[in-house]
DNA sequence: GTCACGTTTAGCCATATGGCTAATTAATGA
DNA sequence: TCATTAATTAGCCATATGGCTAAACGTGAC
């Protein structure tokens, strides 16, 4: 018990705001700067700034400053762990059900 | 955009914490009442239950009290709409990496 | 050299979060 | 009935979060 994942926190931190998943989703079409990346985004830069800080510590994103621009790009491979995480969990709960009759199962599905 | 998704902000709010992951983790072998998922954490017990209040409010577990004592059990369901997000960002940036030649994707893959 | 541009730093604010203790409620069992 | 038990309520605290403005920084363009 009590096996800090800091990790986990990390990400599921970083993917619980909208802004950022905003972030990831235009991310998912290719590199952008920081000013490309606030546009769309109704927030002073500092404010946007912190969000992009919060996805580059949870390792989500990687930026790479050339001249006055900071380029911002995913990394894709990082919602692994949560990928992880979260095909643990059904094969978990999937196992019980299989466990229980299917009786219980259509119970369940109440739900 | 601005396209606020509330319900993905609790779910990866819920599951940004340790605890409540380990109460999820004990949930999917099946119910239990709030004093037996709070025996493995050294927490006093009002702070645990307002874990049990945050994952009940993220509808990722339901909670029925009979006499005094207070069942939860998991809504496996609920990790849909994750699943779902995690899934959609798959596709899109394995589209875009499908766009880029073999070369780049190369590149890439120094990541 | 100087100015504009993209970004960052510094500092402030309000609210949320995750923890605690003490006291309360409600149900069970002796 | 009365003590014990399971959980909740109330209230406190420290830190984190997500936002802001004003000012500074560093680079590129003219």
């Amino acid at each position: 018990m009590a096996k800090r994942d800091a990790d986990l926190d990390l990400l599921f931190q970083a993917l619980s705001d909208p802004t950022r998943r905003a972030v990831l989703d235009r991310l998912a079409q290719g590199p952008a700067s920081v000013g490309e990346l606030a546009a769309p985004h109704d927030m002073a830069l500092p404010s946007f700034t912190k969000h992009i800080g919060v996805l580059e510590a949870a390792g989500l994103i990687r930026t790479v400053k050339k001249g006055r621009v900071r380029t911002c790009h995913l990394v894709p491979k990082r919602y692994q762990p949560v990928d992880d995480w979260l095909s643990r969990h059904r094969k978990l709960w999937e196992r019980r059900t299989d466990r229980l009759g299917s009786l219980a199962q259509s119970l369940y599905r109440k739900d």
